[in-house]
DNA sequence: TCAATTCTGACTTTCTTTGACCAATGCCAG
DNA sequence: CTGGCATTGGTCAAAGAAAGTCAGAATTGA
């Protein structure tokens, strides 16, 4: 067995009994596998990325820290994944319009936050010298990031 | 744990009573918690700047001290000055993250929609191949175009 | 074999803590 | 008054304590 699946099941088998979230000491669970610290950081990059449902932060200097959270429940899942499919990599103004507003409508989300995803992506925001198509990819990751937040928030508690 | 959250703690403890000031003597705590006295200034400029809402007053000398006091400003205000003063045109997520924060704490917006806010102006949703500049300019602008979103809705809905 | 994946280590960045030195204030002795 | 001195708090740089990055070595699988 790979090392890194090793960690990786180590890491999960803490998420797994109600914990939807874990924090551990990256030295720490490096020495615990004998191992280089970054492998830890490796093991994140490749498992427990946002498409994978989980979200990591971290702190540095004394008292630092990494923490993961499971951000997707398997019912939402497939909603999430949907959204994702649906977004893409990039996205137009119009279609990010079109798409909050069927959200609204299906009560997904409420009005107020609506109106800030549409501010988020809107060409106001977005009105930096970039390429078109940077502003779409910009778009694509800006939705799919709130979106998220939004099911993480909804734990349990969709209407498809 | 961290000797300055738990500094941090003290102090908030002492604030969150009714009292929206509170008064102390830099040795004092110092010595309560057994650090250098810079420690509590540390503390002060980095858990308790204007972002984070509040406003530090000292004096220097015999009877000096060190007082703490919880700014109260309307919603309105508070974006207003976000808006038009604090944001400009450049703003990292750690600024960005913070002013959501308190955001959240005064009631201006709920605790979804500061979500939907971070996630909008997070490193993941701006992973994309443009220098770190260019994303504080993007992120200034979003955030600008979100909070003038919430400051158009809450016109009307509030006194004042 | 060879390309993709996994691992490592040196180097970087960020956050915390301390200590030495600086600045302001109030009080007294002269 | 006034100049010194004790009493505070302020600043800053350096040391310490994590975590992050990235290029390249090692390994694995087709």
């Amino acid at each position: 067995m790979r090392l890194s699946d090793s960690i990786e099941s180590f890491i999960k088998a803490m998420l797994s009994q109600e914990e939807p979230a874990v924090e551990l000491k990256r030295n720490e669970l490096a020495e615990y596998f004998g191992c280089a610290p970054s492998q830890i950081n490796y093991v994140l990059a490749t498992r427990f990325t946002l498409d994978d449902g989980y979200v990591t932060e971290s702190r540095r200097g004394g008292g630092g820290y990494i923490r993961i959270v499971r951000v997707v429940e398997s019912g939402q899942q497939r909603l999430a994944y949907l959204i994702n499919e649906r977004i893409g990599s990039a996205i137009t103004e119009e279609e990010a319009v079109r798409l909050i507003g069927q959200l609204v409508q299906q009560q997904v989300i409420t009005l107020p936050e609506g109106e800030i995803m549409r501010a988020a992506v809107s060409g106001q925001a977005l009105s930096v010298p970039v390429p078109d198509a940077v502003k779409d990819a910009l778009r694509a990751r800006s939705m799919k990031s709130m979106l998220t937040a939004v099911a993480r928030q909804n734990r349990g508690a969709l209407k498809g």
